[in-house]
DNA sequence: ATAATAGTGTCTCTTAGACACTATTCT
DNA sequence: AGAATAGTGTCTAAGAGACACTATTAT
């Protein structure tokens, strides 16, 4: 048999093959605080907890697994976030009551405002701080997922600027050092921390000031692929 | 509906789903040279092409995706591999011509002697170094994600000595470095290499030498958990 | 003036790069 | 002895940690 005749009567239904399902873990930082992006499932298993936002493959729509996290990421935030990473798989007969399931999952990075908006039209979504995540039933094992995308986002902290995707576009050399504490457990020399962002010209002074009660910081935005820069020394661990 | 109801009556097949498979992509290091392991394709599509090994989840015997990868590989090389990390997943409608695919690609290294014998009674599969493979026409997008799997390892050569697993269970530390010299792609300085290893106390020396033409070299073996090792510092890339 | 927050000067300490040096084997 | 390979001594340079200092705003 030649391949085209093969490829004419393939069935790919005529072995069972496991559920695939694409999730994504949306970070942003809001209110000094991190936030990750949950949907309160209307279909069963699991129904009425809350979950990560994700679903299922649609093979006419997307072209790639990312089509599948954007469609469904903007279908909750209005938008497509500016940051986007693949994480892990995760592949199991025991992680969904359905049988045997597979899930992609991506981390992704947005600023709070850029959504608030079209939050509100979206009944079922809201964003969550992580310290309330960890004490609550999540869906599936989407708690342990949330715990591997911060452990990333963790080590990200520690060798990139990365986390500046969830920050609004301008925003104060403070505000991202507060971000990189949060995420790395702990707090950070202001010198070395300023110091290794000028020295790699990593941002661009906007030219304008935010006060917040003292001496007005200057607001940066970051250049274009800054988040694929990687100091050659990591922050204390 | 309740829950229960709803998983007796769920069917998994009322949704066409992408096809799933798991492949790995397995590195040793023999005779001065980075190899890593093909399957020459049995059926459709691409048959008769060399492509990575993998397959199909089998959803009675596996329990996880990292059963249906070792699986897989122990068919291959006889043996599980002592290193093996999930590289990244690849899902899109066109890299197979079936349709719709997703491919959960792993990473994994071992020594190359380990497998040698069982190697020569499977007649489809070989070790071939990475020079030869770059100029070969690979099964659907084979050839781009042994390229992945090397950039990868070239990172872990920089900021740890995960490559160490693909070396026979003891080793000599001008071996080592030969080998990270490879993945890095230009020579490293004797003294910087030998010395961040010796103070992460990494290594155990086994009480023998090697001769190789000149002076004998130590013959260490990897400590438990070195390959989780990460140095704060990278090598200069 | 004081509080509050932003930002700098400067010293120490760790560790990679460079490269010359010594050590141990074989022929 | 000379070639070949293994392994060390030691200086320099880059950059993080520590922490005290200055700067700019609001009240």
């Amino acid at each position: 048999m030649d391949e085209k005749q093969f490829l004419a009567e393939y069935d790919k239904r005529q072995y069972e093959s496991p559920l695939l399902t694409v999730d994504a873990v949306l970070f942003t930082y809001h209110e000094e605080r991190l936030k990750v992006l949950l949907v309160k499932r209307s279909s069963h298993p699991d129904r009425g907890k809350w979950g990560l936002p994700g679903g299922f493959v649609d093979l006419e729509r997307d072209k790639t697994l990312e089509d599948t996290v954007l469609r469904k990421l903007k279908e909750k935030t209005g938008i497509e976030p500016p940051y986007l990473e693949q994480l892990q798989t995760i592949g199991n007969a025991g992680r969904d009551k359905r049988g045997w399931s597979v899930t992609v999952i991506y981390t992704a990075l947005m600023a709070y405002l850029d959504c608030e908006a079209h939050l509100d039209t979206v009944a079922d979504a809201q964003w969550l701080s992580l310290d309330a995540v960890y004490s609550m039933a999540l869906a599936f094992d989407h708690q342990l997922i949330i715990g591997l995308a911060r452990e990333r986002m963790r080590q990200k902290a520690l060798y990139s600027i990365v986390p500046a995707y969830a920050l609004p576009e301008t925003f104060t050399l403070p505000e991202l050092q507060h971000l990189h504490e949060i995420l790395i457990g702990k707090p950070l020399q202001k010198k070395s921390f300023r110091r290794r962002i000028e020295q790699a010209e990593l941002l661009i002074d906007v030219g304008e000031k935010r006060s917040d009660g003292g001496r007005p910081a200057t607001l940066y935005r970051m250049k274009q692929d800054s988040g694929a820069y990687t100091f050659v020394r990591n922050l204390e661990d």
